[in-house]
DNA sequence: CGGTACATGTAATCTGTTACATGATTCA
DNA sequence: TGAATCATGTAACAGATTACATGTACCG
């Protein structure tokens, strides 16, 4: 129940095409929340309808026409209550996990490799993270309380990968000994 | 397109009904994967016509009858074939990270608050995976190589905690600083 | 007498994925 | 000439959630 609220949030810093929005959810907000354009014209219909967006036609030349999106008074309220409810915590799901269960029943080798190659995921992953940090937020106390906000999400996702990265690591050690 | 290998995870150890199986899913591999009972009973059919699992009706006094689901050879297959296969990683989701990109909109307080809950929430799982670590997983070196996979999952399941506690920490003291 | 455990399901809805579809422009 | 970018969609299917539905036995 969560995507409009994730496209009202990006919609907040900037008016935006459903094109424009599916780029977003690639990187940025995308790395703590997904979604295909599919699923994102889909509900920017269903927004628009409820009257929480407001559209735009833009004709271009060369270009197909496009329609940029807009919060109106309605989406920002409805965004900002929810922002203030309560918030559940999403069960994690993870199928290498359901792998481990079945260790005993398939040769060790094949877990090695699927614990090293995820390994080798979250050092890419957490390297493209502190170039972020580097390049963007080197100080935290010192930034507007919004980009306190994006910094925050950044930092949540370097201490998942962090973590993530120490477990392959102990997980290596222990199969191999 | 993984509760089916999740179920038939489950029944490596043991013959299960729907029903226990559902009660699985809220503990032990339920931390890492988690199905409602509609959910189970609806792919446990879907199993049983491709012959991957058997069913066995019991008959019991003073208690509804019910099914009795095994692995079959074809299961045990499939099972194994799933294993050794790649293992894509999912894409994570949390709401918590949307609502701080909506930071400066609405007041701190409310932000405080949904990480100190959340503070609280990690504080809780991990003192139980703490439990559980120390009760029978306390010598990992020790352990049959299917203990050690489930031991593993179990330390990944710590190693996240800690993190996102850890971050909820840093991010309370950056909020307030 | 009320709640919990046991035990299995259907139906409706919502969310997410995959496949299909079109069409101009820019860059190598 | 072929790939990538911009731009928007439909359709079918798969997976997950919520609500509804039934009925016994045991414990406090």
């Amino acid at each position: 129940m969560s995507l409009p609220h994730a496209i009202l949030t990006a919609l907040i810093e900037a008016d935006l095409t459903g094109y424009a929005l599916a780029k977003q959810f690639d990187v940025s907000l995308g790395f703590f929340w997904q979604a295909s354009h599919q699923q994102i014209y889909r509900e920017l219909k269903r927004l628009h309808t409820q009257g929480q967006i407001a559209v735009q036609e833009v004709s271009q030349m060369g270009r197909p026409d496009k329609r940029v999106y807009s919060l109106t008074d309605t989406g920002r309220q409805a965004l900002e209550d929810w922002v203030q409810a309560p918030t559940p915590r999403r069960n994690s799901k993870d199928e290498l996990f359901i792998k481990l269960y079945n260790m005993g029943t398939v040769p060790l080798e094949s877990m090695l490799r699927a614990i090293a190659e995820r390994r080798q995921q979250h050092v890419s992953r957490l390297a493209l993270y502190r170039k972020i940090e580097h390049r963007s937020y080197a100080n935290p106390q010192t930034l507007s309380a919004h980009k306190k906000g994006v910094y925050l999400s950044l930092l949540a996702g370097i201490r998942q990968e962090e973590a993530a990265l120490t477990w392959c690591e102990e997980a290596l050690i222990l199969l191999r000994a």
